[in-house]
DNA sequence: CGGCGGTCCTGTCAGC
DNA sequence: TGCTGACAGGACCGCC
């Protein structure tokens, strides 16, 4: 599910429930998701929960007393605000009880999520966090930024923008969506991206990923009234999963082709 | 080292 | 209805 919008609108949920509180039981209900869960996760609670941030995909949950728990949700991740009651589910694999009475469920069915424990003041170093890219709703991202990135590159630009050494929290859904906007085709190698095309690009990608999280959030708000679920919203694409269907600018139809193995979905007619 | 393909796992859906 | 195969929004790892 969940890409860098996704995070985001599930960190701003989670830290309205957890700022400030703390973990009162941490359960692990089997060993491993990608990677074996850490070691010491249940010894997390009781610890004062300081804030909520994100770095990549990654949602990051600093403790006072100087750790940092990382959560990445994969692709099939969801963590869900419950009142502890509702009986638990096959893939509720990370049950968080918090002082509020508030349950935290990690929830991942193909397990490609993970979870790590790092020191705090180390993270840029953490073995997940240290190849990272540039954040893209950061004012650091920028036209030269990116082009910077892109320069002789010999993949395609939509492989490189979902290349998180790169630029991160772009994933399939947002690389087609971006490149539409900026009438780029995803085909076009990286490197031969000129200057103006990357401004446009870095643009089309902070735009494509603040509308989906203002969208997400404003879904947030009242699903969290009905019954605490995050990150579950109705999405305007318009390019994936469209092929077949008219441009949305132009007369045009949409394509879908194969690139790594993902598919990309694009208008000829109007990406160059 | 950059780039690419394989791989982890389960659920869902189209097609027969 | 039931089976089968393709595919799914991620990204690490190992290989060239």
């Amino acid at each position: 599910m969940p890409e860098l919008p996704e995070v985001e609108t599930v960190r701003r949920g989670l830290a309205k429930v957890l700022e400030g509180e703390t973990f009162t039981r941490i359960t692990k209900r089997r060993a491993d998701l990608r990677v074996p869960l850490p070691k010491g996760l249940e010894k997390l609670a009781g610890k004062l929960i300081e804030s909520l941030t994100r770095r990549a995909k990654y949602i990051l949950i600093h403790f006072n007393h100087g750790e940092t728990l990382l959560v990445h949700l994969g692709m099939s991740g969801r963590m869900t605000i419950d009142n502890g009651k509702a009986p638990l589910e096959k893939h509720d694999h990370v049950v968080f009880d918090v002082s509020n009475k508030k349950r935290i469920r990690f929830n991942d069915a193909r397990r490609f999520g993970l979870m790590d424990i790092a020191a705090t003041n180390n993270l840029a170093k953490q073995k997940f966090l240290k190849h990272l890219g540039l954040e893209p709703l950061e004012k650091s991202f920028t036209g030269p930024a990116l082009y910077e990135q892109l320069k002789g590159g010999k993949t395609a630009v939509k492989i490189a923008i979902m290349d998180q050494t790169r630029v991160v929290g772009v994933g399939n859904i947002y690389a087609s969506e971006a490149l539409f906007d900026a009438r780029i085709s995803p085909k076009r190698l990286a490197g031969k991206i000129k200057p103006l095309e990357a401004a446009a690009l870095a643009a089309s990608i902070k735009k494509v990923l603040k509308k989906a999280i203002a969208k997400g959030g404003s879904t947030l708000r009242d699903y969290v009234q009905a019954d605490g679920e995050l990150g579950y919203f109705q999405h305007e694409f318009c390019v994936y999963g469209r092929d077949g269907q008219p441009c949305p600018r132009c007369a045009g139809m949409i394509h879908k082709i194969t690139q790594g193995a993902r598919s990309t979905f694009y208008c000829p007619a109007c990406q160059k």
